[in-house]
Formats: C-alpha cells, structure tokens, sequence
DNA sequence: ATTTGACCTTACTGCTACTGTAACCTTTAC
DNA sequence: GTAAAGGTTACAGTAGCAGTAAGGTCAAAT
C-alpha cells in the first residue's frame, strides 16, 4: 500500500504522513524496490493512534509519547491518567480564555451599529481599554 | 521615553515592541542622537490598541487592519462590526472544537482508573476510535 | 514506442507571533 | 576604570504542517 492510499484510509495527507515519519512520530515506512513507502495494518494503525490522539488536542509529541506508552507491556493506566488530566487541564483553561474573548466581542458588537456613522464601541474598547 | 519604559507601560516585552515594528504593525519609533527608539503618548496608544486587540484573539493582521480603521476618519462602523463578527464567529467554532474534546477526555479520563494496571480507556478510545 | 497523467521522492520555503541567542555599542553608577 | 544595565541588529528556533520545485516511476492510452 503507498502512501496516496494510507491517506486515504487514515484521513491524512501524504505530507503529513512524510512529516510524522521525518520527525520520528511513528517508525519508518518500508520501502518497495521503487524506494516509495509501503504501509501495512500496523503502520496504518499507528498513524490513526496518532490522528486520534491529535483530535483530542494533544501536541505532537504528546501524541508520540502515548503511542510509545501504548505499545509498552510494563505501562500503567496512572500514567496515561496523568497526561490526560494535564491536557485536560489546559483545554479547560483555553475554553475560558476564549469564553472571555467571546463575552466581551459579544458585549461590543451588539453595541455597535454597524451603520455608516464613524462612532463604534468596538473601536472605543480597543482605544480605552 | 526609551523602549523599556514603553515595555512597562504597555506590557509587551521590548522584544515584541521591536517585532511590532518590524512588521509594520505600528509606524517606526523616532530615533534620540544614540540610535534608541524613543516612545511617546501616541506611540504607546498604538502599542496598547494592539495589545487589547491581540487580548480579544485579533491576529496581529486583523490588529493592523483595525488600527488603520481607528486612525482613518472616513472610516464606518459597519467595517468594524463586519470584521469583529467575523472573528467571533471563529472564537465561537474554536469554543465548540475545544468543548468536543474536553467532553471526549472528561469521560475517558472520569473511566480510567489510574491504577498500577495496563489496562486504560483512554488507550482504548485512541487505539479503536 | 511514446506520451500523458498520476503518483512517488527529497529539499526548501512560508505560515503565526513571538522568544532566545550572539555580538556589539551606549549609558549610568560606583 | 569598570561593571551592570540597557540599547542595537541579525539570525535561529518554536508547532504542525502546506506549498513548491525538480526530478524519478508507473500504468494506461495512443
């Protein structure tokens, strides 16, 4: 299987598939006589391990160290819990930090008119603070 | 006032002050005999309007833009409320996309046991979907 | 047999919004 | 005189890719 069609089954893109395996995120591909990467269950299974992880916000190499762990007999489920809950923690505060974006865009831009007239409170704020 | 001063007052890093200008986000601060950039009243409104900006989620792009539309006295308020709605529309849809995934680690997180066993959800939901 | 189009390869650049580092000059305090 | 604190430019690095160039390969149509 080339990359086109691990791809396609995994719902990357050929680059980012290359770039994973460049910035040692899953093993390297075998490669054909042709030298083009050649994918089996395993290496797809991999690349959707880590799209998973990726959905779900973890950084790259987050994303990579639960792969490891996952593949580790010795691991512990603390461990993995851990990691979940720190991520789980930076989500919430990005929620909130953008919940409080969104309250004071909301405050503004339903004060302004959005007509031709020069007065807009979106301005105001962004100039007196 | 010197480039420090203009950092403590405004709460950018002199590093980001200097960037700023790099990019033509602000017009380029007047220079003393000594080649130091000097910062007056007006100059740090510039710098505090990007900053508010960049606090709501503006890009330093959409900062720029805005703050030409602040200075611009032909300008409408309907310009202004066309680009904040847009931007909050995009708050809104990275609320939601985080409020996914906090939903997703809440529940494997709240099922894993964070014991000393292999055995974890948060595995399992990342290896089978 | 050849040509076309789709695919593969590596390598490099660009994106956002900075931060860090290096090498060097100026000012200020002691 | 000297050392600390601040200023200058320029270049590299960060995250996670996408875009592009220049070229090799393969299958099918002509």
């Amino acid at each position: 299987m080339n990359i086109a069609d691990a791809a396609k089954h995994t719902g990357l893109s050929s680059k980012t598939i290359r770039y994973y395996e460049q910035q040692q995120i899953i093993p390297p591909a075998k490669r054909g006589d042709n030298g083009y990467r050649q994918y089996d269950k395993e290496q797809l299974e991999r690349l959707l391990f880590i799209k998973r992880a990726r959905a779900l916000g973890f950084s790259l190499s987050d994303s990579h160290e639960l792969l490891l762990i996952s593949q580790d007999s010795e691991r512990t489920s603390a461990a993995v819990k851990q990691k979940a809950e720190r991520h789980l923690h930076t989500v919430n505060q990005q929620i909130e930090q953008l919940q409080q974006m969104r309250d004071v865009l909301e405050g503004v831009v339903g004060q302004c008119l959005g007509d031709d007239q020069a007065h807009c409170p979106i301005l105001d704020k962004l100039t007196q603070g």
